[in-house]
DNA sequence: ATTTATTCCTATCAAATTGGTAGTATTAAT
DNA sequence: ATTAATACTACCAATTTGATAGGAATAAAT
């Protein structure tokens, strides 16, 4: 499970990046408003976004957020780690946030070997899985119907 | 990231498999020893374990654990859902444990068309995987070196 | 220059979850 | 009866989660 503060992350950023095909970036109230996330609660993880090189923020009056890069750049994988950090299902197994087993030998372990199948595919998933489709495929679907 | 909790029960299951092949059940303060697990947490998994219909346990002296069901028959799935709840990322895609969200449109919202991918490998991966396949793959790596 | 609207920062907090521990009751073999 | 095991209940400290409060810093508009 990703924790809320992971899904808001998401959220806003596939709001921003809808938004900033059209209008001028948003500020985080409006975001918040839209999205029904608490503004301060928000206001933090924007700026974890930020410093995380995910947003670009403008401060002061008529300030707001952008990305910082492409949206076909911004992977979800990337947004997950920095929110939530392991998407692992064991630190044995994390490529970004590795911590060795106590006691159980890594090479025989098959606990190992089976999260490390996980690991893969789901890592394939999430890498393949960037926010300019995202917007993109809901765009048709909200179409489509 | 599953917990420590799920990961005792994991091996709990794995080492009552291996003995259950050669000698007689084994009982708690066993399994704790050489599994490195606190006893009196260990009860507590093999209790929930037993109650969830993977093991059989026999009280009195002389007592210990079994497998309930064949050991081809467990799946890793079973006991990471009966220890930890929830294999999904998000309550909007989990089989077992269901939830909608509270605002976001299921019909066009892209996290969970993502999300519902990572779930169905993920759940490929860990519903492919016995107890009976990983203890017999568990004994040839150990032999390979 | 002042006002206004915004982001940035620090501190705090309640509730839930995690990872246990303690003590005792119950059961069954000897 | 004694002994050795599981079953049950209750508790607990540390961490994480999901926030909230209050203001400082910044920049645009007037």
């Amino acid at each position: 499970m990703i924790s809320k503060k992971c899904k808001y992350a998401i959220k806003a950023v596939l709001y921003i990046a809808r938004k900033s095909e059209e209008n001028r970036p948003p500020f985080a109230a409006e975001i918040a408003e839209n999205e029904h996330i608490p503004l301060k609660f928000l206001e933090t993880i924007l700026r974890e976004l930020k410093n995380n090189r995910i947003l670009l923020s403008k401060r002061g009056k008529m300030g707001g957020y952008v990305l910082l890069k492409k949206p076909e750049e911004i992977k979800l994988m990337e947004i997950i780690r920095i929110m939530d950090g392991p998407i692992a299902l064991s630190p044995c197994v994390s490529l970004n946030y590795y911590s060795p087993c106590d006691d159980c030998n890594e090479a025989t372990c098959m606990i190992k070997k089976v999260f490390e199948q996980v690991r893969d595919v789901t890592l394939e998933v999430l890498g393949g899985s960037d926010i300019k489709m995202m917007v993109d495929k809901e765009k048709e679907l909200r179409q489509a119907k």
